[in-house]
DNA sequence: GCTGTAATAT
DNA sequence: TATATTACAG
């Protein structure tokens, strides 16, 4: 992150959103989901649960040992640490991504875009939207599910993803549009009283009808609370 | 300051 | 459409 670059302000001030929020609901959803315990919730499963500094090495697998030796890597040699959000990107277009690049053509800015002041001299870094592949999402969904429905919060589950250069911004909307596709299957079944939702957005359509479970298994805790199991129906 | 949510922007 | 940003409340 060097000199980045000035984001013109917005002058906006909309607020259209009534400032009142009395209706204001509460994440009941999930925690209903957790309290449900038989069905969401495997006790067993969160005692035995490693500690944060336990889990990140979750990122080993993604070198599978013959790979590395085919490619003469010393796996014992590399640090457990952070993994560069780069060696996550499976998508064809993933490369367009980078917010991690020094240097990008951004260019869509049709406006006299005015040398931010404060940059001076430095060179100006547009952060280019992240592309939440599957890899990604299957290592935030990890997170999610090892931290529990309390402990999931941006913060912490950046930690755990320990992915280098992901925001708490970017898991935060991440997991905001994840908490709305998880709301939507539960309301799948419960919602069947209530009006038909004519045609409920496909948030993570993308994602869907695939729970992570390889790299889970392989790391011999099995498949952690996902998609389904937060379900639960 | 962090989080959750909704609205809105890109 | 997917993701980011913002505003606001707690």
């Amino acid at each position: 992150m060097l000199s980045p670059r000035v984001v013109r302000p917005q002058p906006h001030a909309g607020a259209a959103s009534g400032g009142s929020s009395s209706s204001r609901r509460h994440m009941v959803d999930a925690e209903a989901a957790a309290a449900a315990g038989a069905c969401g919730r495997v006790p067993e499963w969160e005692l035995g649960l490693p500690s944060a500094a336990e889990l990140t090495p979750v990122s080993q697998p993604l070198i599978p040992p013959a790979l590395a030796a085919a490619f003469g890597i010393d796996l014992a040699g590399l640090p457990p640490t952070s993994v560069d959000a780069r060696l996550l990107q499976d998508s064809p277009t993933s490369h367009l991504y980078s917010r991690f690049d020094e240097f990008d053509e951004e260019d869509e800015e049709g406006e006299g875009e005015t040398e931010g002041a404060a940059t001076g001299g430095g060179r100006r870094g547009k952060k280019a939207r992240m592309v939440w592949t599957t890899e990604l999402h299957r290592r935030f969904v990890e997170a999610v599910a090892h931290l529990g429905e309390k402990g999931a919060v941006p913060k912490a589950i950046v930690r755990l993803m320990n992915v280098d250069g992901l925001t708490r911004e970017n898991v935060a909307s991440h997991l905001q549009k994840y908490r709305l596709y998880l709301k939507r299957l539960h309301t799948g079944g419960a919602a069947a009283a209530t009006p038909p939702p004519q045609v409920p957005p496909p948030y993570y359509s993308r994602f869907d009808a695939k729970p992570p479970q390889d790299a889970a298994n392989r790391n011999g805790l099995r498949t952690f609370i996902s998609y389904d199991k937060l379900g639960c129906d």
